[in-house]
DNA sequence: CGGGCCGTTGAGCGGGCTCAAGACATGTGG
DNA sequence: CCACATGTCTTGAGCCCGCTCAACGGCCCG
């Protein structure tokens, strides 16, 4: 049998997008995986591949991401401990992007025969993941309106706030400051711009005394005003204490 | 009893996303819907509404949008008859983006808690309404990489690309030309360009001999050349027949 | 026939890119 | 302890893709 702690923080976040009874917990927490330990740059899954099992962090930072055929890469979100990170690759065969660890951290591998008969077994937990997924498409939205529609400037500190918020709820950072396990090149390929115009803009932002950034932490100096610049609106993010 | 008729093309949708029984089905079609007809540049859901119905799209077509506070809009995704367009804002709560019509056409309004309590009742169409969010969210994160990382040329191609796959999947076009009810504006918006500098990309595809367009309409002249210079590759549609 | 809406074209500008180089860490082997 | 490699951050100079501003033409419809 396996442990019931490593997919916690996941139940709870399941349970925050949809109610869930004892016993559909009860379901979640019996569901099989295998934890391993995974290295920095590590990929969960590739694109092309058939994707065998859903990946929940339990610790450490990954990015969805992928490239074009000229090797430009595009991050598309950023998932945290409790994250469920592989519903989609996992759930419609062939994988259409790269799963990879960011930093080192646990993952916990739970095989998508049992994530399917789970979910048939108790729709509420269907229902749950469901509505997962449908506030990972409002973050992808989000990323797009921020690449296609907003300066430099602003889309960084679009995104420094929502991580801001994301780290809040996870129970893993606040608002005054966090561990932003990122360097430029990748903060580059999440904001479609180069390295070293991100370096720029973060010199920019801490110019303003917006933020300070050492290594790879980063201190938000004036919450109201990068939210303003970064014309940051959390209602996408669909939490409940908004 | 409302007509079982106008909800097909969804259910068939669906079908392709998960099996089906025939009792699903059944529960599907009795779905309790009604059918407004829509005109051009209609809202079916406008951001910060609490949306109350699902909408299914019965013909003509609609995009979802949302705009910075400056105005600066971007378009996320396209969609036609057949696409259940709004699970996403309605099973969420308030809304976080726009529905609007491109052009006229009928629509057919579900309660969300209908909606609700079918999926619960039965688990397939859980699944498969699941699985079609997910499809969702791998086209909104193809958007994103084009709009990061790929040039106006390429960008537009791509997205010419995916709409002939699409319309010839919905059984609405060809890959040889199709209706393309936007407006230069509206491709601008979705393109994250200029609508002069849509405009230009038009031209230049155009005198490259790869498209032909007239007034709302596309015409193919060289498939494998488009996919080429639009990066395209379907895979992340998740069609059966790729 | 006049007023929107949409498409088209030109001229000039600028945000972010490219190319190039150096600074500063960290790790590794001798 | 140093020598060296590798990865990351920083800075400068110049250029180009796509933007801005401006104007005009075609079409539909009242």
């Amino acid at each position: 049998m396996t442990q019931s702690i490593p997919l916690h923080a996941f139940v709870e976040k399941l349970a925050r997008r949809r109610v869930l009874s004892d016993r559909d917990r009860e379901a979640l927490f019996a569901l099989p995986h295998v934890v391993k330990t995974m290295r920095r740059h590590d990929y969960l899954v590739r694109e092309e591949e058939e994707a065998k099992n859903c990946c929940v962090i339990l610790s450490g930072f990954a990015v969805r991401h992928k490239a074009t055929r000229y090797g430009a890469r595009q991050i598309f979100s950023i998932h945290m401990a409790g994250d469920g990170v592989d519903l989609s690759n996992s759930q419609l065969g062939k994988a259409d992007h790269n799963i990879q660890m960011l930093c080192a951290g646990d993952v916990a591998f739970i095989p998508v025969d049992a994530i399917r008969e789970v979910t048939f077994a108790w729709p509420a937990t269907c229902q749950a993941m469901w509505y997962d997924s449908l506030v990972d498409g409002a973050i992808f939205r989000e990323w797009t309106l921020n690449v296609g529609r907003r300066d430099a400037l602003s889309r960084m500190a679009h995104m420094l706030c929502e991580f801001a918020i994301r780290l809040d709820e996870a129970g893993l950072g606040a608002t005054q400051g966090y561990e932003l396990p990122m360097t430029q090149e990748e903060l580059a390929d999440a904001l479609g711009l180069t390295t070293i115009h991100v370096n720029r803009t973060l010199k920019a932002l801490a110019k303003e005394k917006l933020i300070v950034r050492t290594s790879r932490s980063v201190e938000i100096l004036d919450w109201a005003r990068l939210a303003i610049i970064g014309d940051f609106d959390s209602g996408y993010l669909h939490l409940e204490s908004a």
